[in-house]
DNA sequence: GTGAAAGCGCTAACAT
DNA sequence: ATGTTAGCGCTTTCAC
């Protein structure tokens, strides 16, 4: 059997108490008893147990992640930001893949509410309205990153998706292209889909363009995906001069798909991406891309579950990240 | 207060026992009692406490997993497998990064099992006495995955990184190369750096072709180590017409490295990667690369972790498993 | 098939 | 500054 604070007690002379003191750094405790039972802990090897301390205390110091898909780099990029600032307010961090399945995704919720976790970070795709009451429900703060609420009630931290969409296919229109294509994530997802097409739509209003949808093509965010779309982009009578793509991994694959065709990028086609991933920088051409600051979503949605953790005041539970185009090689 | 298993009991006209075993789903229950318990946990939304659970069994259903860096796409593949597979045997995982540091990693070795996680799943760099040592202490099982100890005392799944990088070098010069270079990681390293170079020096000693220490170079595994790499190479009065890199990430480094240097790839080198991570497809010209299977890893030693866990009989506890090269378009 | 009761290891009043 | 004690919510013998 593991050693106990009890051990520990009998082990330095003093009470549970006071060990209990000591291992959680209170104050008041004599130095020449911290001492003591100091000294017994590193005899005895004793561990504090955090899930009796869990069970006693109602508070695990554990968060959970819920995260459509760990191996996407752009996810795993997030990740990275929520774990570091975690990891600076001393909570660990359970991450469960959700591949944005509602089903799973609300099976997840509650399987994280079961082991007590202080905090819910979450991100995914469409919330609808049961997840809202899940939310609701929930007796732990839930923090949405890179995640849409429409309604505007769940905390979230994003950056503005549809300003972002606009301000690259504005900049394409600007240079002189009156035939900029776009390819699309599924209009159904909030973000990659409806917030980034309705960017390319007010662009292109704003612009007095007229819409063209055999310009949009739709997308699964994979780099195959952009190929196809590149593909068939140019197969028509009168093929976009520029595009723009929802994902980075897509853009790559209008690069190469255009590339595969003959068509050179970025003197006959640029291509803008979207995110600003690693991938970025290492395709020839390089890509120009809307940064989206991936793990500083992460590190400040976090910060923010902490703050609500903690209970500390909160003045805007809706933070938008600011966001800007990165000129690369892909573009004139 | 959340309601508890003495509301429901109470609730149901049952004992707290009773509710115990319907949840945890104990066939000595009849089925009238079984409907009253459910439906009394209905009634009051009951929800167990895991944490609870936990004190009183000393099983989780928690492994910890301890990676180097969620962001690194090779790393971010590997933990997929790994979820995949805790899912599919009903654990969570805690997720911690590393940096390969190894004080952060006796730490949160530490922090892990104050958590009482049921298992670890350790990657990582060298493993040192220290880290062998806290294995060995450790109460529950541990596995490495992609990592190598060099004792063969802990349990791990790797593939055969020096055969695979013998092989992979074997079949350039086999090709006519008779100057093969190399781009390792540090040769502290065991994986990337030891295993994979000793593989390269092996392929040349079996060929008979004299090693040559200016045709290697040390990078850090990013992308610009590959470049500089490739263009300080390139630099030699004599410069190497094929390179194999130690992973993905520094042979498309190298591949632009040498582009931008107006040499062609394949035509005039040819490149060789490691690890088949997404990028290798994502580049132009595709890379040719060592498959390792880091999905396969991450879900093999989840796997091995959830028999040492469970007790089952563990017939060989060092896996190896296979490797193979993918031929794209970086060699001809 | 069901219930009673003793912990699991710790924290948090409350006393002293 | 330190000790006493009552839980936290559940599992697990052991009875019946």
């Amino acid at each position: 059997m593991n050693t106990t604070i009890y051990d520990v007690a009998h082990e330095a002379g003093v009470s549970m108490a006071t060990v209990s003191r000591v291992v959680n750094g209170n104050p008041n405790v004599k130095p020449a008893t911290r001492k003591k039972v100091l000294d017994a802990i590193e005899r005895l090897g004793y561990r504090p147990n955090a899930v009796a301390r869990g069970l006693a205390s109602k508070k695990t110091t554990t968060v959970g992640v819920i995260i459509p898909d760990i191996s996407s780099i752009f996810f795993a990029e997030l990740a990275r930001g929520i774990e570091d600032i975690a990891t600076m307010y001393k909570y660990n961090i359970i991450l469960c893949n959700s591949d944005q399945n509602k089903d799973k995704e609300i099976h997840l919720i509650n399987t994280l509410l079961e082991k007590q976790v202080d905090g819910i970070l979450f991100m995914g795709g469409e919330i609808t309205d049961e997840h809202a009451e899940q939310f609701k429900l929930s007796p732990v703060p839930v923090v949405l990153a890179a995640t849409l609420d429409e309604k505007g009630e769940i905390p979230s931290v994003n950056i503005d998706y549809q300003q972002a969409a606009f301000d690259a296919v504005t900049a394409l229109i600007e240079k002189g292209h009156q035939r900029v294509g776009m390819v699309s994530g599924s209009l159904e997802d909030p973000v990659n889909g409806y917030q980034k097409f309705s960017g390319y739509r007010k662009a292109h209003e704003n612009a007095e363009i007229e819409f063209d949808e055999t310009l949009v093509a739709i997308g699964d965010y994979s780099y195959h995906a952009g190929m196809d779309a590149a593909k068939s982009l140019n197969k028509q009578e009168n093929p976009p001069t520029a595009v723009f793509a929802a994902t980075d991994e897509m853009a790559l694959g209008v690069i190469h798909g255009f590339q595969d065709e003959g068509i050179k990028v970025p003197e006959d086609v640029e291509v803008v991406g979207f995110d600003n991933t690693r991938l970025a920088t290492m395709v020839r051409p390089t890509l120009t891309t809307v940064v989206q600051p991936m793990y500083d979503i992460g590190a400040v949605s976090m910060r923010l579950l902490t703050k609500f953790m903690n209970k500390e005041e909160v003045d805007d539970q809706i933070v938008v990240l600011p966001h800007r185009i990165e000129y690369r090689q892909s573009t004139k």
